[in-house]
DNA sequence: AGCAGTAAGTCCGATAACTGGACGTACTGG
DNA sequence: CCAGTACGTCCAGTTATCGGACTTACTGCT
């Protein structure tokens, strides 16, 4: 009887990062959140090279994260919108962004400063759904599953 | 008086990418966060060649997100842990897996499922740290700056 | 003692991806 | 007509990634 090869797991993190795993395609997406929805705009914003960009526009549209309209005919011109998944992956955005402003500033000041409707400089905060606490990484387990872990019963 | 080119945006999303952007760094942290913290365990469970993983582990030790110490002198054995720092990329890890989950999972379940010590599986939400409103992407903008944006003042 | 096995890497050659720069096309505005 | 912008494509050179074999240092079984 032969198990699947269960090594390399196969989880929802992966998947992503199929999809959007790449410097440049994050840093994409940064410029679209900031409201910068054109092509030469996000090469010269990211510094990709234009090729690449390219090539990442074209994944993320393909997986339904970016939405690519034409917003004028006759000088052919182009917008990258986000749809409802792109805009979701702003917590990943933001958790970026975060993390190198408390980790890799060197003292200096965030290079840039967000704020929030509620009229504060943002910070973000991963919370639990259920109970709202803080998410810490020691709080978190898998949960056990019925069946032997590395392999799925019929 | 020349500018300096103020084009490519340097920004923290940027700064942390160059660290954590990439797939088998990610998947390493994966790893870690859920308690693997050998390196055969990280290239079984992630698939990273073994090459990459080397290299890969070698940039998060030198940055300060994992550190690498010997767990066993005599047959050489070493155990790859989170600082401070490692511990606080738990939000990008959990945004990823969390999208991955909505966006990726072809109508089947969630290949994993994480259990929040309140006792109820976990689901992550973002939030405004000032307000506690989870946080969306129309409610952000970025923070007017007292000088030119393209020019920092002597 | 001899053999199998595991852990943690290194080394290798073939392939794939990335890179910067030049180029193409389709326009607009002076 | 010329300069400029937007949105790419094409190219050739460099770098990174990949899978697989190999190394070193042990342990445990028979």
């Amino acid at each position: 009887m032969t198990t699947i090869s269960a090594e390399p797991r196969t989880c929802s993190v992966a998947r992503t990062l199929e999809v959007v795993g790449e410097k440049w395609a994050l840093l994409a997406l940064r410029e679209v959140f900031l409201g910068n929805r054109r092509f030469d705009e996000m090469v010269r914003k990211t510094g990709a090279p234009r090729d690449t960009m390219t090539a990442r526009l074209k994944t993320l549209v393909a997986t339904g994260i970016l939405e690519r309209r034409p917003v004028s005919e006759h000088p052919p011109r182009f917008e990258y919108r986000l749809t409802k998944a792109g805009l979701d992956l702003y917590p990943v955005i933001v958790s970026l962004m975060q993390w190198g402003d408390r980790y890799l500033a060197n003292g200096d000041a965030p290079p840039m400063v967000l704020t929030h409707s509620c009229g504060h400089a943002l910070g973000a905060v991963t919370t639990c759904s259920s109970c709202g606490e803080p998410l810490l990484a020691r709080d978190v387990r898998p949960t056990p599953r019925r069946e032997n872990d590395d392999d799925i019963s019929t």
